[in-house]
RNA sequence: UGCCGGAUGGUGUAACGGUAGCACAGCAGACUCUGGAUCUGUUUGUCUAGGUUCGAAUCCUAGUCCGGCAGCCA
């Protein structure tokens, strides 16, 4: 098939264009002229946080408008007035445009603020069309509260929703049904045993309409009236027993205003929703299967004039050591386990974003796990590796000290200070070099000196050597400590030929650690943060996935950092050399920066260690 | 036990009747002024039983196991 509108490059990666089963439908339909253009939807629910999950369906549909030069349309499924609120769009809003920025932002498309469906005749046939706005400037996608455009609105379309609900009644494909709630859930049946038919089934069309229409003037309280398609109540397919399309709701909506005090269900809306904005390809998730003859049956029972979309069902991420419902990460943040919706603990969109996850890692994650109808459990670790794998890459090397320990250069003089050369980046050359200052008196981190170390501990011990990372190789002669026990200081003697360039600088020794100068290093409050949960699967067989909150998810140390990064800029990524990836928190002032870790570089020395734990 | 869907190494995924491959994880080694990165090697797999075929992960039959569905949630 040709790629002649499309990229051929996985969301910036540099990788191969992926293939799934949902893709070669797209590929399929193009080649037979099924559809000329491909356009998808996002359609979260405004009433919680974007996670790594959404990321997923994300990628997908903007992957698969980039990948044929089509589009797709964030829209808000915003059906249910009774949950959903105006703040959860201007978060949803950021957190796609962050995902997508400089890679299907092309292809991210909303509509004008303010638009309605554009309402013509074809074929005699009334039709709702809801175009995206072009040429938008990508500053205003990214801009929750632009002045010209917003997202998609399922509940822009009620009034278009409420006409095509007219028409089935007319058609005498739907009724107004008068069961309450308990009495329909009895009527329904279940599973093995058919339903039986409401009494109000077969009430005129006259009858339907008035009713209908009083429905919608408020004449009746919540729950008194339903709107029902006529289908089979008999159907092995619970979703085909007469289905509810409207019920009476009187509740302000959070975009819709106090106009309606009927609201249309989540399978009468989207597949609608989807034909209103010329939609191709509708992908959703796995329990949505069931639905799809509901789907199609609203669809093909309204004479409409366009091409009518089609929905696909993958199964959803689920990602191990972590939760990912709605209902969980809420008690997350209202027990106040967390900080709040972005806490970098999190797996939401923002609370990796705080944490210094970027964009094109998580595209990353997405194309290496793949999509399928089997819904698997997807090992965290394959996201840390693609964390890992786009910071090395871009990461500016630092040096920073976690645990202070002093180390004091005793054949250097009281007051020594010199600069030393440093790389930014061993991966990226053009990264260049800077100055750093070194001391007489340095910072070392705790866990590289120990006076009875393991074997195969490469690191500082008594009477050994090691290298100061760009300064000199230095030999610890003496341990000084506290009345308390604890190390006050190690005292060294360097081997002043050792420096780069020097005549004993090739000299192997077996470890090179990190430090900072004491005088010239800068305290910071640094974050380190760790799974959030101890087991890969904290909600399984429905266990209170709180007894297994991992309790050292969060350790805040006071570091010391080169001097140079008191001009570390937000949005920039860095390595601490041999500690991690680190970015700063909006936490920090002027005068007292505050650093998450994004994660650990990987420690084989640690993986060692904990197995000669073990043994 | 109704309907819909699914099953390939430890995990995730590919192979579209023709050599079971890739990634992550693991293990072993090389290299290294990051125990990082990089490079090399390597352990482990087609749910079961029949059938069709020169040939089956793939097609057929039967079974097993797993997931989803009985909101006026999405």
């Amino acid at each position: 098939m040709s790629n002649a509108t499309g990229s051929n490059d996985h969301a910036g990666s540099g990788k191969p264009r992926p293939s799934d089963f949902i893709r070669d439908i797209v590929a399929a339909d193009l080649a037979s002229g099924k559809c000329r253009e491909v356009v998808t939807r996002f359609p979260p629910e405004p009433n919680g946080y974007l996670h790594i999950g959404h990321a997923k369906s994300i990628c997908l549909n903007f992957g698969i408008a980039v990948e044929n030069g089509g589009r797709c349309n964030l829209r808000m499924d915003d059906t249910n007035p009774t949950r959903e609120e105006a703040g959860y769009v201007e978060a949803i809003i950021r957190d796609v445009a962050w995902l997508v920025e400089g890679w299907a932002d092309h292809c991210f498309k909303m509509k004008p603020r303010g638009a309605k469906p554009v309402v013509t005749e074809r074929d005699g046939r009334r039709d709702y069309y809801m175009p995206p706005a072009e040429n938008v400037p990508s500053a205003e996608l990214a801009n929750p509260r632009s002045a010209v455009v917003e997202p998609f609105y399922a509940s822009d379309y009620f009034e278009a929703l409420y006409d095509y609900a007219l028409q089935l009644i007319r058609a005498g494909k739907a009724y107004v049904c008068d069961l309450s709630a308990e009495e329909m859930e009895e009527y329904r049946g279940t599973p093995e045993k058919p339903g039986r038919e409401s009494p109000y089934r077969n009430r005129s069309v006259e009858e339907n309409l008035d009713l209908f229409q009083r429905m919608r003037a408020g004449e009746f309280p919540d729950g008194a009236r339903t709107l029902r398609a006529k289908i089979d109540m008999a159907s092995p397919n619970i979703w085909m027993r007469d289905p509810v399309l409207y019920r009476i709701r009187h509740a302000a909506h959070h975009h819709a205003g106090d106009q309606w005090c009927i609201y249309p269900t989540y399978d009468f809306a989207h597949c609608l929703s989807d034909y209103i904005e010329g939609i191709t390809h509708s992908i959703c998730t796995l329990e949505f299967e069931v639905h799809r003859p509901l789907y199609d049956w609203i669809l093909e029972n309204l004479n409409l004039p366009r091409p009518l979309p089609h929905q696909y069902e993958f199964a959803k991420l689920i990602p191990s050591y972590t939760v990912v419902s709605k209902r969980k990460l809420v008690q997350l943040v209202n027990e106040g386990i967390v900080r709040g919706w972005d806490d970098p603990r999190l797996p939401t969109l923002a609370g990796l974003r705080r944490r210094g996850v970027p964009a094109q890692a998580i595209r990353d994650f997405a194309y290496h796990i793949g999509v399928t109808k089997y819904p698997s459990l997807t090992d965290i670790a394959v996201l840390e590796h693609t964390i890992r794998d786009d910071l090395n890459r871009r990461a500016l090397r630092r040096l920073a000290v976690l645990r202070p320990v002093k180390l004091v250069i005793t054949n250097l003089p009281e007051g020594h200070r010199e600069e030393v050369e440093a790389v930014n980046n061993p991966e990226d050359p053009a990264a260049g070099t800077r100055r750093v200052t070194f001391t007489r008196e340095v910072y070392i981190d705790d866990q590289d000196f120990m006076e009875e170390p393991p074997p195969k501990y490469h690191r500082l011990r008594p009477g050994g050597e090691v290298r100061l990372k760009y300064a000199y190789i230095v030999r610890c002669d003496e341990v000084i400590k506290g009345p308390d026990g604890r190390i006050k200081e190690l005292r060294c003697t360097a081997d002043l030929g050792s420096k780069r360039g020097g005549p004993t600088a090739n000299r192997k020794v077996k470890g090179t650690i990190h430090w900072v100068s004491a005088a010239d290093s800068i305290p910071a409050e640094v974050r380190l943060y760790d799974r959030l949960f101890t087991v890969p699967e904290p909600d399984a067989d429905g266990a209170d996935f709180r007894q297994f909150i991992n309790p050292n998810s969060l350790e805040v140390v006071e570091a010391r950092l080169e001097s140079g990064l008191r001009e570390a800029r937000a949005n920039e990524h860095y390595q601490f050399e041999r500690l991690g990836y680190f970015y700063l928190d909006p936490d920090s002032t002027a005068d007292r920066l505050v650093f998450n870790r994004t994660i650990t570089l990987r420690d084989t020395w640690a993986k060692l260690q904990s197995r000669q734990q073990q043994r």
